[in-house]
RNA sequence: UGCCCGAUGGUGUAAUUGGCAACACGUCUGACUCUGGAUCAGAAGAGUUCAGGUUCGACCCCUGAUCGGGCAACCA
């Protein structure tokens, strides 16, 4: 089903998820004899996100767990909104995410032919009427929550009448809006999609799969339940809001099919992430209005973004198996996100010498003009990684924010007069500095101790810091794009009186093009993910070319001295 | 002024057919460290929205209230 099954240990010890109760009782009973088969079904009419996630590692991993199949279905019943773009990338980020569905993808629209020969027959048993009021008019008469609707006066058309009348639907003798076929229900019900729910609308459409063929489209109520059915589905996850269709969902099921078969609706809250927008809408006026770089930039919510960002799979399934499912409207921090991907990166991403904002430190009683090899290690995390050399010399470039002209006595790192150990290689001295006109330093000058050497070194003494570093004449220029949250605000969009972009973080994204990087990273690929020591992981950005490395910065290290500092500061 | 759903530390999720609340993230200590990362050790933090009821015993069952969310597309 999925290659990523839990250990079998950890998911014995865990406890079940409501969802999974409710299987453990079905298999119990014998309800469907022990199959369990979900599909995620998406609409093919933007890019997946996080949310969504959940909701495939949820479909695919309860599968999984159970034995069990998961269907891709596309669920594309609404031809204006639905195009093949979006069938490419969903099924390129559910592959991505590391599962497989069942068979072939599956459309909703697949069963046109078969959920129209149904709603003649719903027409037959007097269940069905084609209903010549406009819109306005429909849904005039269907009221309000607290006040029942009331019957449309083509609610008792004869079969024949209705008959004749749909088939000319099909047929596309009428213009867009002009007829629905209603499902004939309860125009009193106090659940308003029980009103007489709209079964299928005109729509002279290009269809991205059936091209020109149909003329009318199921709604959406009226094509889930039947596709779940066609498809075998046992157990039918959706998110709440879905909560109030079940029991239409039933009902045509009730009316259509007399088989003990049956799938059940089972409906979950969705995820919210803290500072993120998380409607399809809202991604989409994003891209619109080019506030960010398309579906696939970094600080998108998207599956995309999040790869191009340097998420991996594996991090997304942690995170979601992490915040669990229940009913209840939730909000997840993302820093829980942030710490899955940490986490992952962790024991996994080589350190490597970067540095983000390069400020040049002169060693001036060390020769002029001689290079050295320095050994590093490449994941202290992962001992077979090995290690690697990379070029020391007279002139390297430190963190800007490594070097501080009046340090308090917290600041581990450069200041006159102050020690530092320089990772891999030797022990520095800050003898004095130079700064311009406006007090920007320029340049740092040290002396440093030949016997420090890194390891080998006779002399090892104790420093309180330990700096990152690249050599000066070798370093790689790299372009570095630094992500911000997108939004400043925790629930952007849950203003009533404000829109979500009136929180736009302005400093979301900071592009630096001059960072100095050691010899290796000139020839990444894109995708490669790596530690900068001291600062974050970043992975290769596609704009990456021959020599002209591009990196993202996935998320930074955690930054003690940073939280210290804003302590302070407050 | 209707129907449906929900309510457990800061956040999220548990407590398996009622036995005085666990885990993760976060927070705070301390140890270790050639990444102020990681790791390790420890701590604080909820008495389960409220009020009744059933019971020897209630987060769990019942009643009522409060609060929060959803529902009036020819969207999904």
């Amino acid at each position: 089903m999925t290659n990523h099954t839990e250990e079998p240990l950890e998911s014995e010890k865990k406890a079940l998820n409501f969802i999974e109760t409710i299987i453990e009782e079905d298999n119990l009973s014998g309800k469907h004899s022990g199959r369990v088969h979900t599909r995620f079904p998406p609409e093919p009419n933007g890019y997946l996100h996080i949310g969504h996630a959940k909701s495939i590692c949820l479909n695919f991993g309860t599968a999984a767990k159970y034995g069990g199949k998961c269907n891709l279905r596309f669920d594309d019943t609404n031809p204006e909104k639905e195009e093949t773009e979006y069938v490419d990338s969903i099924m390129e980020d559910v592959r991505w995410l590391g599962f497989q569905w069942d068979k072939e993808p599956y459309y909703a629209s697949d069963y046109f032919q078969q959920l129209y020969d149904w709603a003649v027959l719903l027409i037959q048993k007097g269940l069905a009427y084609v209903d010549d009021q406009p819109q306005e008019e429909i849904s005039r008469q269907r009221g309000t929550p607290t006040r029942p609707g009331i019957e449309s006066p083509y609610r008792s058309r004869s079969v024949e009448e209705n008959l004749d009348l749909f088939t000319r639907m099909k047929n596309g003798e009428f213009p867009n809006g002009s007829r629905v076929l209603r499902a004939r229900i309860d125009m009193t019900s106090p659940n308003m999609h029980m009103r007489d729910p709209v079964m299928y609308r005109i729509l002279h459409a290009e269809h991205h799969r059936t091209g020109d063929t149909w003329k009318i489209y199921p709604m959406y109520d009226y094509a889930h339940g039947q596709s779940d059915y066609f498809e075998g589905i046992t157990h039918s996850l959706c998110t709440l809001e879905f909560e109030v269709h079940r029991p239409l969902y039933d009902w045509f099921l009730d009316q259509l099919i007399d088989t003990a078969y049956r799938p059940r609706q089972i409906e979950f809250a969705r995820l919210n992430l803290s500072y993120t927008v998380m409607s399809k809408r809202k991604l989409l006026e994003l891209v619109r209005s080019k506030i960010v770089n398309g579906w696939d930039d970094p600080r998108m919510p998207t599956i995309a973004g999040l790869r191009r960002r340097g998420y991996t799979p594996a991090s997304i399934r942690a995170f979601a198996d992490r915040i669990g499912v229940a009913k209840r409207d939730n909000v997840i921090d993302v820093g829980l996100l942030e710490f899955s991907i940490r986490e992952d990166l962790n024991k996994t991403a080589p350190r490597v010498m970067a540095v983000v904002d390069p400020l040049k430190l002169v060693i001036t009683n060390y020769p002029e003009g001689q290079i050295e090899e320095v050994e590093l290690v490449n994941n202290p995390e992962e001992p077979e990684s090995g290690s690697r050399t990379i070029p020391f010399g007279r002139e390297i470039y430190i963190e800007r924010e490594d070097f501080m002209v009046d340090p308090p006595a917290k600041f581990f790192r450069l200041g006159p007069g102050r020690e530092v150990r320089l990772k891999g290689a030797y022990v520095v001295r800050c003898e004095s500095f130079e700064a311009d006109k406006n007090g920007v330093v320029q340049k740092v000058l040290c002396t440093y101790d030949p016997e420090t050497k890194s390891g080998s070194g006779p002399k090892q003494p104790k420093v309180k810091g330990t700096l990152h570093w690249v050599e000066a004449s070798t370093a790689v220029t790299a372009e570095v794009r630094l992500y911000d949250r997108l939004f400043m605000d925790e629930d952007p969009a849950g203003h009533k009186d404000q829109d979500a972009l009136e929180f736009l973080n302005p400093d979301s994204l900071k592009v630096v093009s001059n960072c100095m990087a050691e010899p290796m990273l000139a020839h990444v690929q894109a995708g490669d993910k790596f530690q900068f020591q001291r600062i974050g992981y970043f992975c290769a950005d596609p704009d990456t070319r021959p020599g002209k490395p591009v990196f993202n910065k996935t998320v930074g290290l955690k930054d003690a001295w940073a939280k210290m500092a804003q302590k302070d500061g407050q």
